[in-house]
DNA sequence: CCAATCATTCGATCGTTGTCGAATTATCAT
DNA sequence: ATGATAATTCGACAACGATCGAATGATTGG
């Protein structure tokens, strides 16, 4: 049942649309409590925990720049969809890269 | 004589900005070459190398908001820009940042 | 089937940003 | 002084992006 979304392969990541994703806070505070986890969780959850000030719509756009940038796997289940950080992929292509940005605090 | 144009503290670094600030190519560009060397640099040479088709207010543009974001030192001396990157200060923030996004390619 | 739920798409708004040409400033060389 | 050179500022414009309310789609439970 469960269905994967769009996403792209590791080979056509970009660090420039990475980057862009990674510049808004209000993606970085869902990346933070996602990276967190390294289970894959429902996403709903994930908006609890980071807790920003935002309509359905937006955390909704903001989840499709997050996986359209290959920085999260996003699977739906029903209703409900299912997210996780693309931790190897991205260790493959940047290593580092999501440490530097979301380890520290 | 040499005067250090205006840049932030270690202290107010804002992950945002200096995400924004990397998120651009051409910038990114600039910062990729400037990091190869480790010693203070002219500027125009780094223009030379990163080769960007850019006119001179756009190249001045973003050298300001590299500089804003507390990814480089620029000081004046004479007609000329001396730039180098703050290497220490940002690993200080950021351990890891920018080897993750300048090191790789 | 019907209603409730969770998420997405649509359309609009509005601020931000990358870019340039022209004008300006600052400095150096003659 | 005068003119040349390096860089910045200014004003404009187009493209982009974050945001929302309303409408739509998809799925589950009764």
């Amino acid at each position: 049942m469960p269905r994967t979304l769009p996403e792209p392969s590791v080979d056509s990541f970009d660090l420039t649309v990475i980057l862009s994703a990674l510049a808004d806070p209000g993606r970085r505070a869902l990346m933070t409590a996602l990276f967190r986890s390294s289970e894959p969780v429902d996403c709903a959850v994930i908006v609890e925990e980071a807790d920003l000030g935002l309509s359905n719509p937006t955390i909704s756009h903001h989840y499709r720049i997050l996986r359209e940038a290959g920085l999260i796997r996003s699977v739906a289940d029903g209703r409900k969809r299912i997210v996780r950080v693309r931790r190897e992929d991205m260790e493959t292509r940047f290593p580092g890269l999501l440490q530097a940005v979301l380890g520290g605090h």
